[in-house]
DNA sequence: AACCAGGAATGTA
DNA sequence: TACATTCATGGT
């Protein structure tokens, strides 16, 4: 996985799907929000559960952190493990009150490094989390590593499928320039392509970014799944 | 009617 | 460190 691929394969993708938009001038609390409830979920379940909490009342740090444990639980329900959920959701609120005022502004007021550790010490965020709360929400360069990315990566051959979270992460950011909307635009393709090509119908002969695939390699690993 | 979706925490060895 | 289990609704 050289540099100058990591580079190419973000070209062929904006190429072929254009800006994808995520988050567009979203208020950064509900992004935030919606990067725990979509947590191995569909966007759309997330999306409703938001819509929920804000029909309730409940979008925000505040209200979150007043209300039960049940009664978030209730609202978010659409989004899967709802009762877990809730309860990161109120930790996260908890957090945020008692570290920084209540003020997302506050959380972020810091380097990108230091509000990563930070993140990591809250229930309910991991990695992935808090690299999507890091781009998508603060602003800050960071990269997402999800299963969409995995899979690509596989099929391109380029990963065994076993590497750690923090080494991939590691490779991105190395071959990228620090630029927030370039990092998050290039999370936001890969998943993009991902629905259109690798999971459901991994049709690699019509796949856009097949011309930067070693040769035969997306035509093997799709017959080797069969 | 299995299978999976923009994971993370917890427990075990 | 590495691997298994649990959490749970909604769409194919």
């Amino acid at each position: 996985m050289s540099e100058n691929r990591i580079r190419d394969l973000f070209d062929h993708l904006y190429l072929a799907f254009g800006p994808q938009d995520w988050w567009p001038a979203s208020d950064p609390f509900e992004v935030i929000v919606g990067a725990i409830l979509t947590q191995r979920t569909t966007w759309q379940n997330a999306e409703q559960a938001i819509r929920r909490l804000r029909e309730s009342g409940l979008l925000s740090a505040k209200a979150i952190g007043d209300a039960s444990v049940e009664r978030v639980a209730e609202a978010i329900r659409p989004a899967g493990f709802y009762i877990s959920k809730a309860g990161k959701l109120k930790a996260f609120a908890a957090f945020l009150d008692e570290r920084h005022d209540g003020e997302v502004g506050r959380l972020f007021a810091r380097s990108a490094d230091e509000l990563r550790e930070e993140l990591l010490t809250v229930f309910g965020i991991g990695e992935e989390t808090a690299d999507a709360i890091l781009v998508y929400a603060a602003g800050k360069p960071s990269f997402v590593i999800d299963a969409y990315t995995r899979r690509l990566l596989s099929r391109l051959g380029w990963i065994a499928g076993k590497e750690p979270y923090r080494d991939l992460r590691g490779e991105f950011l190395d071959a990228l320039p620090s630029d927030v909307g370039l990092l998050g635009e290039y999370h936001a393709l890969i998943v993009r392509h991902g629905k259109a090509h690798c999971r459901s119908n991994p049709d690699c002969d019509r796949c856009p970014v097949r011309s930067i695939c070693a040769a035969g390699v997306l035509r093997g690993q799709r017959e080797a799944e069969r």
